[in-house]
DNA sequence: CGATGGTGTTAAGAAAGCATCAAGATCATC
DNA sequence: GATGATCTTGATGCTTTCTTAACACCATCG
């Protein structure tokens, strides 16, 4: 049984997650606020953890921050609409993916469900596979239609981020800092030219990506 | 029973490793910095290596090179998130995977199963054929249209690395390091020689290499 | 309806990387 | 210590990749 924690100061909403949730089949544990979720977080070890940003006592980044300290546990974060800043700083700060409130029921349960998925071992072949083509992150290498696909090391870097961060949305600043390194954090339109290379090469219709995703204002996500 | 080496300063994260290893029926034994790491690898001989990047005393690739130069037990490395240099450094100095912290413990669990099971049988297929020439690892002979090719020293051991990392895009500095050693990282103007020298004595079109393939900016790919 | 901000696309010059040839230095062998 | 093979180094022309800029597009908003 899927264990979810739920750390949220506005007692409707978590009352409405728990009864929801628990109707489902997950175990529900709640928190009202950062600190007392930490601790619960220490506690119970649940398997996944859905954060309101809106937090009274500290900054939700900061309860990220604390919990990546010592887990990986998936973590969703809830937050409201406008607080498009806030999201980045919380997906920067290591959290998986985000819901915006108001939210309907079957969205978060669908993000739930990838969150715990990815959550599972790590496949020891490193090989991630859509319908499309094959990334092997060992052998460097990614197949389309049986033949090699030739990509750049810019773009390889690129997709190899997006692919070991398979289904969870990578920041812009993410993929800047990983691909061309500290200092070219502002430079997003090198992001641009290089996803446009990676549809053009993996993408069925690059003009309709669907395995390359944008998240508007936030970043990109690899979904194979 | 297999047996691992922890080497990391973090007391908590060393705790629960060994708590969570021993469960596992590992026999787990702990350092918690670089120099008593090394001691505890040549007097214990572990199965496997668990290595924390961030020592207090060392370089993380330094513990590397320190184990490589007399032991070829898998080594697994835990690097901070963001650390792609480090991380790039630790498997060019010889690390085997490694995992970002914060990691999951199944993660963690599967990668060292992997590790070991990588590391037991090394049925190395000693014969490596192509439509024109065949390489015998085990005998050191390069056989093109029935009889031998002549081969520097240098030639073969770069068709050596290049034929047992066979379909995989092997590095340039992996194959400086392994041809040349460590300190010829930057010359890899010396492959482009050898390279030509290899393609003349084996391609049927040096110039339109069939089997030992450029990748740009990355490095070399030997393809059956 | 035009302005704005984020995004996708394309192209061209600049920069980096690669292949090749050849000559000097070094090494092993006799 | 002379010889031949091998390794290192430099120079040249060529190819690929990176960077940058310009423009089209779409949605949102005043």
């Amino acid at each position: 049984m899927t264990r979810v924690l739920v750390i949220d100061d506005e007692i409707p909403i978590l009352r409405a997650l728990k009864i929801n949730l628990t109707a489902r089949k997950y175990e529900v544990s709640t928190a009202a606020d950062g600190a007392s979720g930490l601790a619960a977080m220490a506690r119970e070890r649940p398997d996944v953890l859905i954060l309101d940003l809106g937090l009274p006592d500290m900054d939700g980044t900061e309860v990220i921050k604390g919990v990546r300290g010592w887990s990986s546990t998936p973590i969703i974060v809830l937050s409201a609409w406008g607080q498009e800043s806030q999201k980045v700083a919380a997906l920067d700060a290591g959290a998986d993916d985000y819901v915006t409130k108001p939210f309907g029921m079957d969205e978060l349960l669908a993000r739930l469900r990838a969150a715990v998925r990815r959550a599972a071992p790590a496949p020891d072949e490193p090989v991630v596979t859509t319908a499309e083509f094959t990334v092997d992150l060992a052998a460097k290498r990614v197949t389309r239609a049986g033949s090699d696909v030739r990509l750049t090391p810019t773009e390889w870097q690129l997709l190899e981020v997006l692919a070991r961060n398979a289904d969870r949305l990578v920041t812009q600043r993410q993929l800047l800092q990983e691909v061309w390194g500290p200092g070219y954090q502002n430079e997003a339109h090198y992001l641009r030219v290089y996803m446009a290379g990676l549809r053009r090469k993996l993408e069925p219709d690059p003009s309709a990506p669907r395995y390359l995703l944008t998240e508007p204002g936030m970043g990109y996500r690899f979904r194979p």
